[in-house]
DNA sequence: ACATGTGGTTGCATTATGAAACCATCCGCC
DNA sequence: GGCGGATGGTTTCATAATGCAACCACATGT
């Protein structure tokens, strides 16, 4: 059998997130909602994708608890797709992939999208990574150990 | 006919991103090489992939410049697979998918493990997103605009 | 009532995934 | 230098996922 692999019992938190989220479609997704798509035909004219597909991945997500159904906002008969907290979390993995593309995708001068603070227009700050005690971290600062909890 | 669509001349990095990195083993194979990991083997045997996916993957890798070959460390015949700059560059992207796999992923109690400053062996602080001015911002607090560069 | 828009489902062709078998080197040992 | 096992793959073949297109039910506008 060719089934896909499951990762949802792996004990390390990126195989589990990634078995939810790990796929481009359903970040594209995530995105466009973030951006403010609510309608099944408004993520499929955006992303170009297959209905079916686009109907599969929605589904999923709204069984995984990032997006929900909601009575649409415009009155009619229809539903919206929003996130739920648990997708709006995935707002800082957003950026993270946002800047490494930003870093390593794009040609200098290429055409592109940025992120704003919506306050004041201006660029966001890159992530850091930072010690309990404050300190930057880099690669190589860091390790992992099997919680003791 | 039915290929993968290719989200590679997006102008949205997150979609670049996603294009080649967005893929369970992929994303595994760098996490696995940032725990230390460099022969075919010990990718192997860590993840317990089908030899021939992790084959395609691999080469993948080192086409995008995320992986790189060199000589092997313990001086035999072999080659290593070593992170290039850019494929350390993930590390953000990984934390930040701990870290929502740790919050949405795991019951309370389940063993799981943790990243840690190697220094003080201390859990690392959590990502935050900050504007230039310093501000902590959430979601809903940044939206995108087409660079103007 | 009728056409159109929305939100899907179904069928079928193509592609990717995965398990197992196979194969070419490379290494340690005698 | 010859032999056995380890290493690092490639090949084969079955199954699953993807994607296009056609179809369909219901809502809405006129």
């Amino acid at each position: 059998m060719a089934k896909r692999t499951s990762l949802k019992d792996s004990t390390c938190p990126v195989a589990r997130s990634m078995e939810v989220i790990g796929d481009c479609w359903t970040m594209m997704i995530i995105r466009d909602a973030m951006l403010g798509a609510r309608r099944f035909g408004e993520f499929q004219k955006s992303l170009g994708l297959a209905k079916n597909i686009l109907a599969v991945r929605l589904k999923a997500l709204v069984e995984d608890g990032i997006l929900k159904l909601e009575p649409a906002a415009d009155g009619s008969a229809y539903q919206d797709y929003v996130l739920t907290e648990k997708g709006q979390a995935v707002h800082p993995i957003m950026v993270a992939l946002r800047q490494w593309g930003e870093d390593y995708a794009f040609k200098p001068g290429e055409p592109t999208t940025i992120m704003v603070d919506r306050k004041t227009g201006k660029q966001i700050k890159r992530l850091e990574l930072h010690a309990a005690d404050g300190r930057l971290l880099g690669y190589g600062d860091t390790t992992i150990v099997s919680s003791t909890a």
